[in-house]
RNA sequence: GGGCGGUUAGCUCAGCUGGUUAGAGCGCCUGUUUUACACACAGGAGGUCACAGGUUCGAUCCCUGUACUGCCCACCA
């Protein structure tokens, strides 16, 4: 053999090689696929776009791992094949990466022009983007490179523009002043999804804070704020509580629940707010848990999502004491020009001053954080872009309820019904420069103070700046001036289009005819909001089909302590790559995949090693494995060297026949048994298991026993074709070992009389996935029973020998009183012999209990090991009285439940079997008595 | 305040719409250079399936409740 293997697998050998191959030769492409079957539906997938904010995370390993499992399953199932590769632009996370590159190089983007600063996160995007590509290729992806697809290629912004503008003309899009989360250190305003709560709170302070009331006797202060006396002479005071005594500067109101009975008096009073001296009114609104706090409450209309809300329900003036930095405006008088929080203190400090200042008590506050920038979220007023989500939540929500998109696992259902059900409008607008810019162009300086100027529109909504121009131009001359607005779009609102963006939406396609509607959409459950939400209303909307029918949600990577992978964490923060460099992608990726169960996260138990290298004993697990596998295959290589090979006359190859041997009838059986299961969980989603009982079905079955008889008796066409199964039904869990394996099992079995029909494959990743019908052998019930019973006997042996520790290499005789299995197990009695080790087996269908011997009753079958000298008399007795009081306390259970009711009730196959195991455990007593008398 | 998970061996987790004696990997204990593999082989120990009720002939699995734990959503300042 020309093409020795090395002892153990190396996966830096194999990886990069494969991969450039299977690339290189189109085997990614729908168009590349040599195999189709006609009954199998197009299976699509387009890839949740990584952000191009520089690396993958094991997140993504987990997500490449899962969606290549399933797309090599469908692709080896013949169906035709498609994988959309590419990377999301990702707005304000790039944005913010960028500023802080820069910021370390000393610059700032204000200090830039916007078009230099978008060549800077050009430039990073192109640097990100090869990392990612690197990685996605090193996770053995099998995307179709030629489409890879960016949110901000030309064909994508197109797309989103035709979209906006689809929106925009149907009146789903519009422009508004309203209170909208605002992050002062982005300087932009973000969604209501894009702002993070810690679920505990974050500790605060409560700050009781008395505001003195309007009396006949006291109309106001008459000293300065900081005084220390401008309280002086006030006699009625109300208390609020507040977390944010800052915003007391931009009060219109305190509010008191009309019901409270402490208050009912002084509604309608006026109170003097402290610092500004501004009199407010005291207000009743239902808005008001009297039991928390005073009962009262301050409105700080400008500043607060409750208290807009409340200010305009009462008329009150709205007044913003913050500018976007989060700084005190002109209107917080003293305290102009202090950050928010410096303005707390001083404010804090004042109160307490002047007397005001009543308790404090520690709170947990639940601070809305941005999700990028971590920064402590303003609710603000500001002019916005908006989508009007009603219908479209409703028809997403129907489409799942109405089961044209099944989500997997079903409780995400609820979920996705209890955001849809109450959904809001959506603020699709940033105040950043790195993103699709709005499509809509203003006249200069539009002035409604123009006579006539309300005839023409102001503003376009155009897919470019000279369709703009050119209605513009109509409307109010051909010296009309446009300027676009500077905002861009939400980059969820691109990712939103991914599924049809990336095939050519919304030109009609030669791929939209193919491949739209995709199949499944696979992504972690934390965005199905943010992306799988906004794919399907926006699929609906604009193309009027869902964009998928099946969405597979995927658990959380987690790290050993259960935590998630921050990124304030950066320590706990795993590097794919760093893994599959010391253990393999097939190792990493069969972990993730038989990790866990759909839906619900992963720890993954990577600990530090002292060379500051990640280790993993469950990856650990899975590298073995594939040495595993690759070992065994050099096992079977040998056997087909033509120094090795055994004379094909001499061999059994009648297979699937009542006289071919038992091990392989057996491991026919199996293999059909284990393609049936594969075939049916993978159908289920349920990887995990699949990959589970290939493991065992190569480690245990074929390993550990097939192959071990194989030594004695070779049948060397089913031992090929038996890997060769194997190999195929591994692929999509461990694509590179298998691949080169097979490559190396049918180079060896070329032109011989190895041939299997899958040879006639150039490659395992185009290779027909196993179906039970190419193992015609079906399952046989007998085969599986005979092995059972010869494992039995020689698991007992062994057992037997190392309990009473004898040599290895010595041999020991045995006795089997086999019954019925008598002929069977004689058939056989050269596996006994080898693999247990025995030398003088005797078999009958009865015989004479020997004395001295060890005894192993297996129900039908009992074995002897006469171990003369070596026998404990007492010790013997004790551990078959045990046994026996155990299979008689089994009896006496079998027994009484045959005589109950459930009997008349079980099904007859239950039934049988509790029969069948009653009537063998009797056995078992019977020969456990008679040894023991 | 609503909602959704989880609780099974020392650890990490499976357990397929209720039915033998509840499984795996790792770890642990005993052996082994058996001619594919020590990244291995053989043997073994180890579980009141969180707790309490209920339904059922039968419950790890279904129902109710409790405890602990994780997460999601929500305008109690």
């Amino acid at each position: 053999m020309n093409m020795e293997l090395p002892k153990a697998y190396s996966p830096k050998d194999v990886e990069d090689r494969l991969y450039d191959w299977w690339d290189k030769n189109g085997y990614f492409t729908p168009e590349g696929q040599t195999f189709l079957d006609p009954n199998e539906k197009p299976f699509v997938i387009t890839i949740p776009p990584p952000n191009v904010t520089g690396t993958l995370h094991m997140g993504h390993a987990l997500t490449s791992a899962v969606e290549d499992l399933m797309t090599r399953y469908h692709r080896m199932k013949g169906a035709r094949t498609l994988w959309v590769p590419g990377t999301d632009h990702a707005g304000i996370a790039t944005q913010s990466v960028v500023e802080k590159k820069l910021a370390k190089e000393g610059k700032n983007r204000r200090d830039m022009s916007r078009s230099d600063f978008l060549e800077e996160v050009w430039d990073w995007k192109e640097y990100s983007h090869q990392i990612i590509t690197k990685q996605q290729k090193a996770l053995g992806i099998s995307v179709d490179w030629n489409r890879e697809a960016f949110t901000m290629d030309d064909k994508l912004s197109h797309a989103v523009r035709t979209a906006f503008k689809m929106l925009y003309d149907k009146g789903l899009i519009y422009r508004d002043t309203r209170m909208i989360n605002w992050d002062p250190v982005q300087l932009t305003g973000v969604s209501d999804l894009e702002v993070e709560t810690e679920e505990e709170g974050e500790p605060g302070k409560l700050w009781f804070v008395r505001y003195p009331l309007q009396t006949n006797r006291w109309e106001g202060p008459k000293h300065v704020w900081g005084s220390g006396q401008w309280a002086e002479g006030a006699t009625q005071w109300i208390t609020v509580a507040t977390t944010r005594p800052e915003t007391i500067l931009g009060d219109s109101a305190v509010m008191v629940n009309p019901d409270d009975d402490r208050y009912r008096d002084i509604i309608g009073c006026r109170a003097i707010l402290p610092a500004l001296g501004r009199w407010v009114p005291v207000i009743s609104d239902a808005a008001v848990e009297s039991g928390f706090g005073s009962g009262a409450v301050k409105v700080t209309p400008a500043h607060d999502f409750t208290d807009y809300d409340v200010g305009k329900r009462h008329h009150l003036a709205c007044i913003e004491v913050m500018d976007q930095h989060a700084r005190m405006t002109a209107e917080a008088g003293p305290y102009e020009g202090l950050d928010r929080f410096e303005c707390r203190t001083r404010m804090v400090a004042d109160l307490e001053k002047e007397g005001l200042l009543v308790k404090v008590e520690d709170y947990m506050v639940r601070l809305g954080r941005g999700q990028r920038s971590g920064a402590v979220i303003e609710p603000r007023i500001s002019l916005q872009w908006f989508c009007n989500m009603q219908g479209m939540g409703a028809a997403a929500a129907a489409s799942v309820r109405e089961g044209r998109i099944r989500i997997v696992p079903e409780r995400f259902d609820k979920i996705w019904f209890g955001w849809l059900d109450n959904i809001r409008d959506w603020n699709i607008s940033r105040q950043l420069w790195w993103g699709h810019q709005i499509p809509v162009w203003y006249v200069q300086e539009p002035d409604s103070r123009i006579p006539g100027s309300e005839q023409a529109p102001k503003q376009y909504c155009e897919l470019t700046e000279a369709e703009a121009y050119a209605k513009a131009i109509k409307d109010w001359g051909a010296d009309v001036v446009l300027k676009q607005d500077p905002d861009v779009l939400d980059t969820w609102f691109s990712s939103g289009l991914w599924p049809f963006s990336t095939l050519g939406w919304p030109n009609d396609t030669a791929d939209m005819r193919a491949f739209y509607p995709t199949t499944h959409l696979e992504t972690g459950y934390d965005i199905i909001f943010f992306w799988v939400a906004r794919m399907v209303m926006l699929g609906l909307e604009l193309t009027g089909k869902e964009p998928f029918d099946t969405v597979y949600l995927h658990g959380l990577i987690r790290t050993a302590d259960g935590k998630k992978m921050s990124k304030s964490r950066p320590d706990k923060i795993i590097d794919p790559l760093e893994l599959i460099d010391t253990y393999g992608t097939d190792a990493v990726r069969f972990f993730l995949v038989t990790a866990g169960t759909p839906g619900n996260d992963i720890k993954i138990d990577a600990k530090k090693a002292a060379d500051g290298k990640w280790q993993s004993e469950r990856i650990e697990g899975a590298r073995n494995f594939a040495n595993k596998l690759w070992n065994v295959t050099r096992f079977v290589l040998g056997k087909l060297s033509p120094e090795s090979r055994v004379p094909i006359a001499s061999q059994n190859t009648r297979l699937g026949t009542p006289d071919s041997g038992l091990a392989d009838r057996w491991i026919a059986a199996r293999s059909a048994q284990v393609v049936a299961d594969v075939r049916r969980l993978m159908n289920d989603y349920q990887y995990g298991e699949a990959g589970k009982i290939i493991y065992d079905f190569i480690w245990n079955d074929f390993c550990d026993w097939y192959v071990e008889l194989s030594k004695l008796s070779l049948n060397a066409p089913l031992l090929v074709r038996t890997l060769d199964t194997a190999l195929r039904l591994l692929h999509p869990f461990m694509p590179y070992v298998t691949e080169e394996l097979w490559q190396k099992l049918k180079e060896v079995a070329a032109g011989s009389e190895f041939q299997v029909s899958s040879f006639k494959s150039a490659a395992l990743i185009l290779a027909p996935f196993p179906s039970t019908e190419d193992s015609a052998l079906g399952t046989r019930q007998s085969a599986l029973d005979d092995m059972a019973a010869l494992q039995d006997v020689i698991r007992a042996i062994r057992n037997a020998r190392s309990e009473y520790k004898v040599e290895p290499n010595k041999r020991v005789a045995a006795l089997v009183q086999a019954g019925a299995r008598a002929a069977m197990l004689n058939d056989n009695r050269a596996a006994i012999e080898s693999l247990a080790r025995v030398d003088g087996l005797t078999i009958a269908e009865t015989l004479p209990a020997p004395p001295q011997a060890m005894t192993y009753a297996l129900g039908e079958v009992t074995v002897y090991l006469p171990m003369a000298g070596l026998v404990d008399l007492e010790a013997e007795k004790k551990r078959l009285a045990d046994e026996l009081a155990a299979i008689e306390g089994q009896i006496v259970k079998s027994e009484a439940l045959l005589a109950s009711d459930f009997a008349k009730r079980a099904p007859a196959q239950v039934i049988e079997k509790e029969k069948a195991k009653l009537a063998e455990a009797k056995a078992k007593r019977d020969q456990l008595k008679e040894r023991l008398a």
